[in-house]
DNA sequence: ATTTTCTGGTGATTTAAATCACCAGATTCC
DNA sequence: GGAATCTGGTGATTTAAATCACCAGAAAAT
């Protein structure tokens, strides 16, 4: 059970100042719907067909690319006030990618309709949303990209940096993965992943136990992940 | 000097409907205005400010991610009707990659302050601009994870498809990049590159000249980019 | 006009990382 | 409650592709 302390929770659904009216906020609010997922649920499979506009609430959800070899890709760690499945919606009829929790969570759901009318009527809010698939492409493109040509230490330090910097704020944290899906984050395979972050251990750079990890020196991790 | 030949060369500006009134399409022309490129010409360099919607009108631009190695990564080969730069100009202030001419191109630059108006006034403007930046999105994240984990074969093959059919729609055709270059678009070296479609050609999928390509086995070149 | 740089190309060598083959403990399934 | 699967982990082997070292012809620069 999810319990909503966060009065803020709906802040990117809802963006502050006059962007959209009230009418319009209890329009949007009364088309949608929370359902709560619980951890390793899926919350849509690519290759369905897209019908509502997703706002995750609470919790955490990856969202990764099925390839060929039954190899995933990990694009994404959604946190709350993320658009998942955003640019599938409205760029493709399909999901382009899967989307499964990997902690308890919850996503209000609203209706693709309702949402459009919404945006179509209001420019200000339409060029919001415009601007954060901007920034979100942004990201997911030079997460990727840069970590493409790197060497194994340079995509190790890029995940944890971004468990760090992106996900949990914190120079300590637990991972909400497996080594698999870290792995499938990192565009490596286990094996390797286990390794590295081992070397990592033994020049006491990290500190990690299990799933816990901690950030012993951000200015090696840094210059790894920078200099790939 | 570019003849513009084709009446339909901002239809993807001026989308056809009733999306934009007249006065908004006249409001955009005047604020706007076209700017030529030879090829090699730098249109914007990464890391510099943004200040101008970009549409391309006629010719072909590389997009690429100046990586640290001083290697480069291709994240896409624009052609005409596409917005340049446009995640970057709405998702951050400066320009997340570099954009140059690969052939004579006039690009249509129109000042920012217009667009956002008019995108905020009509919503209809912006949720056309929303499904193409989402739509591009996709197509740009695809490329780059499906190329991934593939093996140099798999991703020759990708890039021959991509020209064939996201660029030139014809199984002939000749590259306008060089080899270095393809490499780049294939996130691989110039020697790898050459190699493979060396091995390409003495098993006669392809036929190739220089800079010029024509495809013999569809069947197999797709084979060789799905098994990867 | 002639250096200098870029381009396409090939061969030999090196190297990073995937793969294979395990193992023990924890989960999950029937 | 036992079988099957998943997980984290390590070592040995293989392999794909990067790197290095060239070369000749074209293109650019001085």
């Amino acid at each position: 059970m999810i319990i909503k302390t966060n009065p803020d929770i709906y802040d990117k659904l809802f963006p502050k100042g006059d962007i959209l009216t009230n009418e319009e906020i209890s329009q949007l609010k009364s088309s949608g719907k929370t359902i709560n997922f619980n951890k390793k649920d899926v919350v849509f499979r690519q290759g369905t067909l897209t019908s509502h506009v997703m706002y995750l609430e609470t919790g955490l959800i990856k969202l990764f690319k099925n390839g060929r070899n039954n190899r995933s890709f990990i694009l994404k760690i959604a946190t709350p006030g993320y658009f998942i499945g955003f640019v599938s919606i409205f760029g493709d009829d399909t999901f382009q990618y899967t989307a499964t929790a990997i902690e308890d969570s919850s996503v209000f759901f609203i209706d693709i309709n309702t949402f459009n009318s919404v945006l179509e009527k209001n420019g200000k809010y339409s060029v919001y949303l415009l601007k954060k698939v901007c920034k979100d492409n942004l990201n997911i493109v030079d997460r990727i990209t840069s970590q493409y040509h790197k060497q194994l230490p340079g995509k190790i330090a890029d995940i944890i940096l971004y468990f760090s910097e992106k996900i949990y704020h914190s120079n300590t944290f637990e991972f909400p993965l497996t080594r698999n899906e870290l792995a499938e984050l990192a565009g490596t395979t286990k094996e390797s992943f286990i390794r590295t972050l081992t070397e990592f251990k033994n020049d006491k750079i990290i500190v990690s136990d299990g799933k816990l990890l901690e950030i012993k020196s951000l200015e090696i991790v840094k210059t790894l992940s920078r200099i790939g």
